[in-house]
DNA sequence: AATTTTTTTGCAACCGGTTGCAAAATTCTC
DNA sequence: GAGAATTTTGCAACCGGTTGCAAAAAAATT
């Protein structure tokens, strides 16, 4: 069916190295011969075949793109992004969906078994250890949303998950909240603990009571919804930071059905700035990750990997910042 | 790096062959042979490199997903299941991001230099011709959510956009609203067309008045809030169908800071049933189209078409329901 | 036990490219 | 125009598997 080098060689009357080279860049082929071999490509309609030059070559032009939160409008740029990056750079993207999956064993051997050129793990909930195990198996990887550590042993690209806790405590701080509350994601997500972390150690340094700490069981409105109950129960609560902008939503509406008014009665202060955040039922003021600065390093990154496998595990953090809206009182003079 | 056949054959002290059966299912090897290699394998940590395998098989267990509409949330579900359903049959998304991209050249071209077995074209928007090209390249394809038209070419999953668009009319007029008016996607977009056309007849037919016919520039919040506008001049307007969930809630936002208040002073419609659809702030009745149905069905069709590829083109219709929530006013008694 | 039938095995060619190497062709120098 | 230096070219081996075919081994039949 398809056309190969073979049949290009013979029409143009040449070898096969030459069709082979007037093919890759960097080859040496004299202009004749070039445009011998290009004229009967094109009437053959020829395209070096991917698969063929893999085996040869050892490179696929495949990166692995695994994710496990196709639930979270978030996740909606992260798609469009990578996508669009790796295309720009003829990189193509092996879509790997993780569902339930939490252990990197099979991920890896499949992977492994189209020879990837690199790896994207895009989760900002699973440990260092399940981009580590890539790594281990020689394939190159980046952990994109992912935890850091000081002693990093793969590479990171992402936000100082703590330290965005922390700004949320400071946040509350500033608009003269004194009782608050943190709904966050799941509790096994590492990025919900560096979050809390954060958030509750800043809180006690600046005076405020965290009365009230629960965690919605995944991403999801419904599930805000539901762990916002167990807030509402302590009548106290001033204001609350919530794990992620849908859980926030979920939240905020369990709070307005419950009769309480945003942000006279409860602020919410959410993480992510989804596209929703700014529709008029909700205005969340909300904390911002540069996602597509991050997706963009990311794929630099993976690239420089392939290149060049022996880089050193490297930690690259953005900066967030506070997006403010309508769901939190105003800062209050000094 | 990778281990290799040779590698194990040597150590099962078996030929290269033997190796390759035991890893190739329905091939013919004896137990205690079996039983050498494998064991060889594991010691060494064997796989069999897909892209070699590819080369001699001319199959690559890859398919093509290509789509171009990565902001709208309906395209989680649609992602999140196609690529499960995939790795249930061991196959692997290769992921295209269309972007603007609406000429399948350059599409068809790259996803013939990977090879891969089958495309799954998942778009509402492109004309049939598009998917055609793969066909006429020789790629099996699939236009998911794709226009049917009666004398296929091409295979088609989705639904009947056209008689999508008479329920709609159907369902206004059932609860007793005369004055109506149509808010659809972008006018390029087939499935536009279609539901347009299905309801402005039916419209007709049953008496009603469609007073204002306008498009969103794309499936956005903010396009739907903006094309609002428009229909929010005629005063008439005593309900919209929305060619989108999302651009519907643009609308009904639209609508609210106009003064209006959801369903009684005016009603809306929409289309997919987004999640976002069931939360309290809008609570929007809509037509949903069984997602899960339409892609489980695609995946079974694409894996045909690979084993068959000589299958003649087939349509497959699902139907589509109204789920009845708080955004229009009640059924009549008749 | 000899013969026939069936199953298992290894050989060798092939899938469609790339690439090191040496020979051939071209260009440069004097 | 001869010789040296450089560029271009084709040969052949290789990437890591699969598979048709015939020989070898095992099982069944007599």
């Amino acid at each position: 069916m398809a056309v190969t080098l073979k049949e290009v060689a013979e029409l143009a009357g040449v070898s096969r190295s030459a069709v082979s080279r007037t093919f890759t860049d960097g080859a040496s082929v004299s202009a004749r011969t070039r445009e011998k071999v290009e004229k009967a490509a094109k009437t053959l309609g020829y395209r070096p075949s991917l698969i063929a030059r893999s085996l040869a070559t050892n490179r696929t032009k495949l990166i692995g793109l695994v994710a496990n939160n196709f639930q979270n409008p978030a996740f909606l740029d992260v798609f469009d992004l990578f996508t669009s990056e790796l295309q720009k750079r003829e990189l193509r993207p092996l879509l790997v969906n993780l569902s339930g999956e939490t252990s990197p064993r099979k991920i890896v051997e499949l992977l492994r078994q189209y020879s990837v050129d690199g790896v994207i793990v895009a989760t900002s909930t699973l440990p260092t250890s399940f981009a580590t195990a890539f790594q281990t198996a020689g394939i190159p990887v980046i952990h994109t949303f992912g935890k850091f550590q000081a002693n990093a042993n793969v590479h990171v690209v992402g936000i100082d998950n703590e330290y965005c806790g922390a700004m949320a405590a400071q946040t509350f701080a500033e608009r003269g909240y004194k009782t608050v509350a943190l709904l966050g994601g799941p509790e096994s997500a590492t990025s919900t603990q560096d979050r809390s972390t954060g958030f509750v150690q800043t809180a006690k340094k600046l005076g405020l009571d965290v009365a009230k700490i629960s965690y919605a069981e995944n991403y999801t409105y419904q599930a805000g919804r539901d762990a916002m109950r167990e807030v509402l129960d302590d009548r106290r609560v001033e204001a609350v930071f919530c794990g992620d902008d849908l859980i926030c939503m979920g939240a905020m509406d369990a709070a307005r059905a419950a009769g309480q008014s945003i942000p006279e009665d409860i602020g919410f202060l959410g993480f992510n700035d989804i596209g929703m955040a700014s529709w008029d039922s909700y205005s969340l003021t909300t904390i911002r990750q540069p996602i597509r600065d991050i997706i963009m390093s990311s794929v630099e990154l993976v690239v420089g990997m392939v290149e060049n496998p022996g880089r050193s595990p490297e930690i690259r953090l953005f900066p967030c910042s506070v997006i403010d809206r309508g769901s939190l009182r105003p800062v209050t003079d000094p």
